[in-house]
DNA sequence: TCAAAAGTGTTAAGGCTACACCCATGA
DNA sequence: TCATGGGTGTAGCCTTAACACTTTTGA
């Protein structure tokens, strides 16, 4: 690179990496996708998933291909979104590390197989994690909380919550998906009525699926909506 | 930096920049400071102000710092918050230049003054930005757009208006600045009831001012919320 | 006393919550 | 026929939009 780049001698090239805050559902838990870190720094210690950024791919295709490498998971079906950027001087003790973190939703995703990477990962609950106070490396814990409440507050606004949902799911599904994201249940008739009346979040397909008792249920799909007007708020709302 | 670091020969440092998306109220019209670029490339073109993050600060002192350096504006009073990450490979001619964009909110900032790099800086209205179709060098033209969408939706379920108005001020005012940068104007009185109704958006200070004309208006400054609940929700949502 | 802006009141429509109730299925 | 989850109906409450109306000032 040319050194007529910068325009100052304070100024200092940075290596810049991925980070991948990776969410699935799991039953009634929300889970997120962690490594052991098998070198130093932090060696031994749970970290996010990531890797350095290649020359000629953008930062997206990078948290692609680390779903790929150090997850094993496609992510072509999944929810991929930008976080934001971390680059604190001390963040990482090697040096000046700029991390583009990045948000992925998928539904009830396998348990990585042993691949490159992807072998020393795992799927911890989120619940788990905030109880016993486990800190991830660098500043992991706080890409993963930030992580946390964009999940929670887009479910209120987007349509995400189709994402940790199959391709054809029940209105239950969907309702679940809200309840362990939030952390609160919610009233099955009053959900439905909000979820058909926002236009464009979910379209009926005319299947049907058997409970493992219990009536059938219709199966939808995600609609074409980008947002929810309105939105489906959270109970209690924040205390000022 | 050491070589170990790079786990590949696919890897290559970067160049890490911050650049600012400064908006300011001016009478009716949402401005944004804008830059013409004094050298290649894209020379001569308007631009966001911005430049390199330098050694030992973070991220968000680098964008104060340039704040400072290129608007002549102290940072300390604004709204600062962190948009994300823009890396695409070609997004900069010279080589690879990840840049992280910040987006900042003031009261009515005063025309830059001929500090170092401030001279060539000033405000241009989103408006006619928008109506001329300017392009802004590298792609400053999305990130503007990213900006803009971000400032329209927080102003929404937070109180960031606020930042657009002075320390102390009227309920007219800070409706001005919905209908301003929403672009659609609201019926004072429901205003004032949503607004005063929301805990924690304003308290009053207990002041009053004189309009030019009409019946002094009671004075209040931002309260203690950050997110408001419930969401003042702009007419007419999305269509699906 | 008039214009202009601040601020209050009112009413009708629509949304939300809570809960009662009916439906379809397997056991 | 019972248990279980799917799905509908509804009464009361609350919020909202729209707009009429009062208050306070300077000219």
């Amino acid at each position: 690179m040319d050194d007529w780049l910068k325009d100052s001698d304070e100024v200092e090239a940075s290596w810049v990496t991925v980070d991948l805050a990776i969410f699935t559902l799991r039953g009634d838990h929300l889970m997120v996708l962690l490594v052991d870190r098998g070198v130093e720094p932090f060696l031994g210690r749970p970290a996010l998933p990531g890797g350095y950024v290649q020359k000629s791919e953008t930062l997206r295709e990078g948290a692609l291909r680390e779903l790929r490498e150090e997850a094993g998971i496609d992510g072509g079906a999944l929810h991929l979104e930008q976080l934001g950027a971390y680059g604190d001087p001390g963040r990482d003790p090697r040096g000046r590390v700029v991390t583009v973190a990045y948000l992925a939703l998928g539904p009830d995703l396998p348990v990585p197989v042993g691949g490159t990477d992807a072998e020393n990962a795992y799927w911890a609950t989120v619940e788990e994690l905030g109880r016993d106070g486990t800190r991830l490396a660098f500043d992991h814990s706080e890409i993963l909380a930030e992580a946390l409440e964009e999940v929670r507050r887009k479910l209120e606004y987007t349509p995400v919550a189709t994402a940790f949902c199959a391709s054809e799911f029940t209105l239950s599904e969907l309702r679940t998906v809200y309840e362990v994201v939030w952390g609160q249940s919610l009233d099955p008739s009053n959900f439905r009525r909000k979820v058909l009346g926002t236009t464009g979040f979910v379209e009926a397909t005319g299947g049907q699926r058997m409970p493992s008792t219990g009536r059938p249920a219709a199966l939808y799909r995600r609609g074409s909506a980008w947002v929810l007007s309105p939105p489906l708020l959270r109970a209690g709302g924040q205390p000022a």
